[in-house]
DNA sequence: ATCCTTATTGCGACTAGTTGCAACAACAGA
DNA sequence: TCTGTTGTTGCAACTAGTCGCAATAAGGAT
């Protein structure tokens, strides 16, 4: 079964109707490889279906994370990026400074997943983190010998 | 030394100018016990100080952020909501059912803090995370025996 | 194939937050 | 205390995202 089906038919298993507009969205989404804006996936639709309004996107952008579907994620570019979710999970460390930004694996936080389980009792969603602070580089530059200010 | 003075050195001593509506905004800031939007903020100069316009708050926080004073987090509120950067850390869980946020300490942090750090060499700024998932009562009740669904 | 219920849509008006620009005022220097 | 530089402000126009509402259409039932 396709990648872009599994998406549909979540969607219809939970009660919803399948829209020509969802579907598109959907297929965007899932064809993506990397995390889209909403006015990127706007811009897409409406190649092939100029009708459509930014209410639909941002609604089913909503239902879909509701869902649990895809992620929602500020990294920083001042819009917020959609991605679909996906195990295994990944997050991402963004510098400051540069901006560069690394992808690192699910596993790194399950020691916090099992300490909020035992201490909380809360089951957390870890599936999809933006981590700032700065990378090896930037700690390097804008600490250099630490005897003169930076201006 | 009081807490707000600390904070007016701070900007200072970074080479910005001190002015009567950062004076302000760093006064309700630096008094409040809780995370504000700036709206909240904004309501609260203007009873002072009338003249005082958004964008100087948006920029205040903003510049106030760069320099590690203060926090702003997307609690799930609908709006920013901003802090006062103080140690011991602390971060949120907050329930996605009921909306319950529980304040935890920053040691939670800490294995993870040394992992990005051992493998990535990565500065992690861990000072203020909103966690979203179940809070223990809310797993309970969407999962309840696991045998009959919820309608 | 047709009908009915109601979820979903487009639209327009709204809120949150950002930005360019000209006027203003902090504050360093004299 | 006065002056000049330039960082900061208010403003207005903008972008991102939300919401209420009437029109539409998905899909279950017949
Ligand atoms: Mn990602
Ligand atoms: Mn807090
Ligand atoms: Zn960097
Ligand atoms: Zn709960």
């Amino acid at each position: 079964m396709s990648h872009h089906q599994r998406l549909l038919d979540s969607l219809r298993q939970a009660g919803h109707r399948l829209t020509p507009q969802r579907e598109m969205i959907l297929a965007i989404i899932g064809e993506s490889q990397t995390h889209l804006t909403a006015k990127a996936i706007l811009q897409r639709v409406r190649a092939r279906y100029p009708h459509i309004n930014k209410s639909a996107i941002y609604r089913t952008l909503d239902l879909l994370t509701r869902l649990g579907l895809v992620n929602p994620t500020d990294l920083g570019h001042g819009q917020i990026e959609y991605e679909i979710r996906q195990r295994p999970f990944h997050h991402h460390l963004i510098c400051h400074n540069c901006g560069k930004i690394t992808r690192v694996d699910e596993s790194l936080f399950a020691s916090l997943d099992r300490k909020l389980r035992d201490e909380y009792g809360f089951a957390a969603d870890l599936c999809h983190f933006a981590i700032f602070g700065l990378c090896a580089k930037c700690q390097a530059r804008t600490t250099p010998t630490r005897t003169r200010r930076t201006k």
